[in-house]
DNA sequence: AAATATATGTTCGCCAGCGAACATACATGG
DNA sequence: CCATGTATGTTCGCTGGCGAACATATATTT
C-alpha cells in the first residue's frame, strides 16, 4: 500500500488492476494536479476523461436551479470520478468538483468505455438501469435535505404514479410517511391541500390522481430529473 | 407495449432481452404474486432471487436502528428488483418491501450472476465500487432525513479522513456548509461544539481531527454503514 | 346493531435549522 | 503597517416539521 500521490498504484482501484490491463492502460494514465474547485465534469455533460484520485478528494455534488447544492457522495483514493462512462449512461445531472487538493490520474474514456462494451447486451441493460436508480437515489438525498414534505408528496406520487397503471394508488397515509420518513400527521396535512386544490381524491387507503399537472406543478425539480434520467437511460424499443 | 401484468414482457428490461437470452431465461422466469408488505429482501441478507415486476411497485428502504425508515429509491415495472446480484456485492443494507401490491417475475440469482461474472475481471472491480459508491449515496439520503447537523459533521468529516493520508483536512466552514446543504452558521456552531469537546481543532481553512473515536462516538450509524461496506465490497489485495 | 379496528383530522408546545444582519479576527499585498 | 479580503463567531425572530394527545369517521367482525 503505496502512498505516494504520484504513483497510479495509491489509488486502490488502479492497483487491483490484473496486470495485462494495467499494461494496456499505463502508458495513457496522466498525473494530473487536482486543485480545490477544479470541476471535472459538469452536470449533464459526457466528459472525455475518468478519474483516479490519488491523494485528492472528489465530491459529487447537486447544484439546485436556484444555486443550492448537496453533496451526493465522495470519492477519494479508493474510488474513480465518471462511473457514467462504464455504466453506460455517459452523463450524469449532478456535477463533480475537487473538494480537496491533490492529484490523481485520468484516463481516456474510450479505455473505459471499452471495457462496458465487452459487458454484453444483457449487463449493459442492467446497468443502464442501475445508472437510473443511481440518479433516483441521489435525488432522493437532495430532496431530503432542500424540500418541504408537501413537494416530497408530490415528487413521491408521480413517481409512483409514473410506475403503475391508471391514476389509483393503494396506500394508507401512515405507509407513505414510512417511506417518506416522516409523520404519518405531516402526510395527512399536506395531502389535505393537495385535496382541497383538486389535485388528488383520497379515502381510506385509497388516492386517486385527479390533476397530475397540478402535481408536478407543484412538486420539486427533483421529479423531472429522475423522470429524464430514466426516459434517456432506458431504451423502450422492443429487443431484437 | 403490454401491460398485462402475467406477461413477463411487461417488465421492460425482460421487454428488451435479446432474442438468445430471452428463450434462456424465459422458462425459469416464474410469475409471482407479489402482496402489500411482502419483503422481497431483507437488509444484509444476500437473495436467492431477482424480481421484474409487472404492476407491482417495490420500495428500497432503509430502517434504522431506532426502527425509523426511509426510502431509498422505488422500482416497477421499468426496472429489477436485487441489483447488488450482478452488481457483485450480494447484499446491500436496505430491505425491499411492496409499497404496491401486484405481480412480477422472479429469476434464479445464478442467471443474473452468470450475467457478471461474463463482464470480465476489470468491469467486476469497477461494479463492486459501484455498488460501495450507491451505498453512501443512500446513506447519504437516509442522513439527510433524519439526523442532527452535528452528526452529519462528524460522519462528513470521517468520511473524509478516510479518502485521506493524515489527520488534517484543508477545508473552509463555508465549503464545507456547501456540501452538506447547510447555512455556513450551522457548521460554525456545530464546529465549536466539536472543538470545545476536543475532537477537533481548526483555524482559518484548516481542520484537524485530534479525537477520531470522538467523531465516531458522536456520529450517526451512517458512517459505519458506509465505512463497512467499502471494506467490504473493495478487495485491499494486490492484483495479479 | 354493537363492538372493534383502522384511517384520517386537529391541536399545541417545542426545537433545529433558516435568513439576515452584524461583529471579530486573522491574513496578505500594497 | 495599513487596507482590504477572507474566515469565523454571535444574535434574533421565524417556520416547518416533530412528538404527543386526542377526536372523528369509515370498515370489519360478531
Amino acid at each position: 500500500m503505496t502512498s505516494d500521490p504520484s504513483n497510479p498504484r495509491t489509488n486502490e482501484l488502479l492497483a487491483v488492476l490484473p496486470k495485462a490491463v494495467w499494461e494496456r492502460w499505463s502508458e495513457h494514465l496522466k498525473l494530473v494536479e487536482l486543485p480545490l474547485g477544479k470541476v471535472l465534469y459538469e452536470s449533464g455533460a459526457h466528459p472525455q476523461h475518468v478519474y483516479f484520485p490519488t491523494n485528492a478528494i472528489v465530491s459529487l455534488l447537486y447544484v439546485m436551479e436556484d444555486g443550492a447544492s448537496a453533496e451526493i457522495a465522495v470519492v477519494g483514493k479508493e474510488g474513480i470520478v465518471g462511473i457514467a462512462l462504464f455504466m453506460g449512461g455517459g452523463s450524469t445531472p449532478s456535477r463533480a468538483v475537487v473538494q480537496s487538493a491533490g492529484r490523481g490520474f485520468r484516463l481516456g474514456a474510450e479505455f473505459i468505455q471499452a471495457e462496458a462494451d465487452g459487458a454484453g447486451p444483457v449487463l449493459h441493460v442492467l446497468l443502464r438501469y442501475t445508472q437510473a436508480l443511481i440518479t433516483q437515489m441521489s435525488q432522493t438525498a437532495v430532496c431530503n435535505r432542500h424540500h418541504s414534505l408537501d413537494q416530497q408528496l408530490c415528487r413521491w406520487l408521480l413517481l409512483s404514479l409514473d410506475r403503475l397503471e391508471g391514476t389509483e394508488l393503494v396506500m394508507t397515509q401512515e405507509l407513505i410517511a414510512n417511506m417518506l420518513g416522516v409523520r404519518r400527521e405531516g402526510v395527512t396535512e399536506a395531502a389535505l391541500k393537495l385535496q382541497k386544490a383538486g389535485l388528488i381524491r383520497y379515502s381510506r387507503g385509497h388516492i386517486s390522481v385527479v390533476d397530475r399537472a397540478g402535481l408536478e406543478a407543484r412538486t420539486c425539480e427533483c421529479y423531472g430529473v429522475v423522470k429524464r434520467e430514466y426516459d434517456r437511460l432506458l431504451p423502450h424499443q422492443l429487443a431484437v
